[in-house]
DNA sequence: ATGGGTGCAAATCCTTTGCATCTGC
DNA sequence: GCAGATGCAAAGGATTTGCACCCAT
């Protein structure tokens, strides 16, 4: 499934590990752009798929914004913070029955592949920016 | 939290309500046009934030589509089907324990206020289609 | 008359696509 | 020389915004 990445890739794949947050293509872009500055948005969001599909990175679906990329491929769970929009991996297994899960899967017909946990809430940062009265 | 509302508002609740499954802000505004033929896209966008905020409805952030909103506000998971993106919400509780999620939460340093697990897989149709050979 | 809600059109943002060019082999 | 990758600009789709108008109070 993952083929050879030719250079381009290559600085693609290592922008996304480069950064603790999970960039949205624009910054993966900009992260880019300093190594090679001729590169183009448009090549940014093509080889960002096909890392996708090679599975070298995965593509986070949240709210408002844009697309977020992840090169934790492993099965994790994430949280989110509801004041800055943040995303945290969470690097602990959230432990629960997996007959539950089939269970839930059963009823509504799917055949389960996978699943993820969402957290919602405050992050330490807004939570404190919300103790002082601060707002964002 | 809730107010009164008017009757734009009430009848794009009732669109999203007359649905099972869940409609984008288009598919909002074709139901609600067959009512009230003058209304125009910009006010169900705008009408369908009210919503939100005042918690008749929630927004769905899924990938690579268009927002989505569930009129089930209360606390629900839901299964995605990874080939044609369907949504469906899941009737039962997945069981587990609040202390693996508490724990996961303060690992990250989020404030828990909500959670929701997401079950990906093919759903029914996808897995008749495959075994017949169908593409879709 | 006043303020909020509305329709319309234009603007914006993110993402994709067409196409001519460039690259490595 | 060819196939695939690339940059650029234009197109596309979803959503938001500016603004004048309208309606209920």
């Amino acid at each position: 499934m993952k083929e050879v990445l030719n250079t381009n890739a290559q600085a693609v794949l290592d922008a996304v590990r480069s950064t603790n947050n999970h960039p949205t293509a624009l910054e993966v872009y900009e992260i880019v752009k300093q190594q090679r500055p001729r590169i183009g948005l448009a090549s940014i969001y093509r080889i960002l798929h096909t890392l996708v599909e090679q599975e070298y990175i995965r593509e986070l679906a949240l709210g408002d914004e844009s697309s977020r990329y992840d090169s934790r491929t492993s099965r994790h769970d994430h949280a989110l913070c509801r004041s800055c929009g943040k995303l945290l991996d969470i690097p602990v297994e959230i432990a629960f029955s997996l007959s539950a899960l089939q269970n839930a899967a059963q009823t509504v017909g799917i055949a389960l592949e996978s699943h993820e946990v969402r957290l919602y809430g405050l992050c330490k940062s807004c939570q404190e920016a919300q103790n002082t009265g601060i707002s964002l």
